[in-house]
Parts: structure tokens; sequence; C-alpha cells
DNA sequence: ACAGTTGGTAAGTGTTGACTTACCGTAAGG
DNA sequence: CCTTACGGTAAGTCAACACTTACCAACTGT
């Protein structure tokens, strides 16, 4: 029901950088900062907004926090999206087939 | 490698709107926009960005044109999908090993 | 040919949201 | 303690973009 969230946060390419920054493993908000071509805050207000739509979980450790995926949120878009692709699919082949029956038609 | 434009296709909820309309087979531009809270226009311009998405196509049919789904677009979101959740899946059972073991230290 | 329907495009506007700097809280180490 | 490192939050700015109205092009039927 949240995959909307999810769509949301991700269209943004920064955040998409985040996020796709943590793939290989949980890492703290200054080691992702670092390398993107935004200011710390920035990747704090987009690891929020990942939180938020259940992309990414923190822990803390000391001072620091440590971010990581969190698969809920990513087990919802994919839910949403193979729902869409088997009708999908489906919906597409009946067209085709009408598409080629009227080029047949000529 | 065009994921990132379906993503950022639907985030928007009108355009999700539309796309998801289209789930239940292919329409016309005027159906579509019928009971949408947003003028023909803005749907004619959300179908052009589901497009050029590869989440849609069009064909002709006298003035009208039916748009409906195109499996491309969503072939790409879900390869990338997918990826990300195997990983995801396994890098997220370490940590809450990691996590249990310092529980269990105390 | 003309009138009516359908839909794409242009131009302008308002709002959302991504970013910045500045500031504050908190944990570790001397 | 006092300092240093690390991050979250506040406030303000600027551009992107979703929407509107107005207009135009194309096909259909009479």
């Amino acid at each position: 029901m949240t995959y909307q969230k999810a769509l949301e946060c991700l269209s943004d390419p920064t955040r998409r950088s985040v996020f796709e920054k943590l793939r290989s493993g949980p890492k703290s908000v200054g080691v992702l900062a670092k390398g993107l071509p935004v200011s710390r805050p920035a990747v704090s207000q987009h690891l929020k907004a990942l939180k938020e739509a259940g992309l990414v979980t923190d822990r803390a450790d000391g001072t620091r926090r440590i971010y990581y995926i969190d698969p809920h949120g990513l087990g919802e878009m994919r839910r949403w999206l193979d729902g869409f692709w088997d009708e999908a699919l489906a919906a597409f082949k009946d067209q085709a087939e009408l598409v080629n029956q009227a080029h047949r038609k000529k």
C-alpha cells in the first residue's frame, strides 16, 4: 500500500545514488555523502525520506549512524510490479495479435 | 538502463493513475481523462511522458488514439528491482544477525 | 465542403521539493 | 570538562514540473 512512497523516493537521482550505494553494504552518513555532489545535510534529508518509505533502516554506532537497506519497501514495490507484469504482458499480447490481424486484412 | 525514466514517471500520482487505468486494457485519451481530477491536455502530457519512458504505446483508431501498456519499461524496472532484491535481502539478514549477537552479549 | 469530435502542442502560472548555510545535540577521547 | 567528530534540523532560495486555457491539426459523417 506504500509502494507509492517508495516510487516517489526513488524517482530522485540523488536519492537513488544514496540507495544504490547501500547495495554493497551498510554505510555511515559521512561515507554516503563522500563522493556525492551534494552536501551532507542533503544526504541526511534524503535518508530521512528513504527511511519513511521503508527503504532503509538505521542503527546507532557511537556518534555515527549506520544505514542499510530495508527489504520491506523493496518488497512492496516488487509485489505491485509483479501484479502489473502478468496482467500487462497478457494484454500486450492480445494487442499485438489485433494489430497483426488488421495488418493481414490489407 | 532506462529504469530511471520509468521510476521518475511513476512517481507522479496522476501519472500513476493513468497508468493503472490501462491495467484493465487499452483506452482512448478521453476515456482515461474521464474520472480524473485534471484536464484532458494534462492527461495528454502525462501520456507523452509515459511513452518516452517505454511504459505505454499507442495506436491510431480514426480520430482517437488508443493507449496501452508497453511491457518494455516495466521489464526494465523489474530487472533492476530483482537484482536489488536478492542482494539486499542477504545483506539485511547478515545485519539482523549482527544485531542479535550484540543483544545476546548483554 | 462543413461541422463536430478527438487529441496533441504552446505559453504562462503556482507550488513543490532539492539544495544551501547556519545551528544545535550527542557521543568519544585527551 | 573541553574539544573534536558526526549527524539531524531550521530557514531560506531557486528551478523543475504539473496544471491551466487557448489554439491548431486530423479524421468522420452528413
